[in-house]
DNA sequence: ATTATATGCGATAAAATAACTCGTATACAA
DNA sequence: TTGTATACGAGTTATTTTATCGCATATAAT
C-alpha cells in the first residue's frame, strides 16, 4: 500500500553512496556493504547509468562515478524515469478504467494524487543524497 | 508505485454513494452500478460492516446503511483498517528490514512518509463522501 | 417454502515485484 | 597475449501482492 519499489529504494541507496566518496566504486561493493543482491545491485546501476545519473568506467579497476549535476532533479523526475509513472490510482496516470463513466471519487482521489506528487516534487535528489 | 489497493478504492466508492442516498442499498446494486465485480463488492461491504463504517440488514429487502458518524475520519485511519499498515517502504511500517544497520537514507525517506502520511491524514471521510 | 439478501471460508488467477542465470563486451595488468 | 575484474543486457524463475471467483450457510420478508 502506497509503497514505492526496491528498486528505487536500491538506486537512492546507492546513489547516496557514491556521493559521499566520489570517487570510483563498484557495484559488488556497494551490494556487499548494503546487502543488496549483486545482480539486482548490477541492474540498477546499468539502469542508473543509461539515464546518466552516473557514469560507467569498465575493465578491472573500473565502476561508476556519480554525475554531480543531478542534484537539483527532485523525486518525481528521478522516480519516474527509473520506474515509470506514479499514481495513487489507475486513473492518476492513464484514462484505461472501467468505471471511467461511473466513478464518483475521481474528483478527490486526483487531489490526493497532486498533493502527494507535489510533496514528492519538492524534494530533491540532494536532499537525500550528497 | 504509490498506488492504493482496488479494495480500498471500492470501499470509498461504496460508501460515497451511500452517503449520497441516505436509504437502504444492496451489494449488487453498487457492483452494478459501477462496474464492480459482485463478489468482491460484497466482500468490501462485509468488511465496512465489521468495522461499523456501515450497518447490514439481512433478508430480502435487505442491504447496506451508512454509519454517519463516520465523516470525521481521516484516511490514515481508514485506509490501515481495512488494508493494513501505510508506508512507503519497509522500514517505514515495521523494522525487518535487512538493510536496517547500513541503510544510509533511512531518514530523508521517514521523512517523506510523514509528509505523504500527513497528507492523508487532513483528508477526512467527509471531503470524498457525503 | 421461496426468494433476496448478507456472511464467511476457501480457492484460483493475474499482475507486479524481486531475484537469479548466463553469456557478452571492455579494458587493465601481468 | 592471456587472465581477470568490471560493466552490459537478454531472458528466466520465484515470490509476493492484488484481484477475482465459487459455494455453502444464515437471515428475514413475502
Amino acid at each position: 500500500m502506497l509503497k514505492i519499489t526496491k528498486t528505487a529504494e536500491y538506486a537512492l541507496i546507492a546513489i547516496k553512496h557514491m556521493s559521499n566518496i566520489e570517487s570510483l566504486c563498484s557495484s559488488n561493493f556497494i551490494a556487499n556493504q548494503y546487502n543488496i543482491p549483486k545482480e539486482i545491485m548490477a541492474k540498477t546501476l546499468q539502469k542508473l547509468s543509461r539515464k546518466n545519473y552516473i557514469n560507467a568506467i569498465k575493465g578491472p579497476k573500473g565502476g561508476y562515478l556519480i554525475n554531480n549535476s543531478i542534484k537539483n532533479i527532485n523525486l518525481i523526475q528521478f522516480i519516474e524515469d527509473i520506474e515509470g509513472p506514479i499514481g495513487i490510482s489507475q486513473c492518476s496516470t492513464n484514462e484505461d478504467c472501467n468505471l471511467i463513466d461511473c466513478c464518483n471519487i475521481k474528483d478527490p482521489i486526483n487531489k490526493i494524487n497532486k498533493n502527494i506528487k507535489n510533496i514528492l516534487s519538492k524534494v530533491k535528489l540532494k536532499d537525500i543524497a550528497f
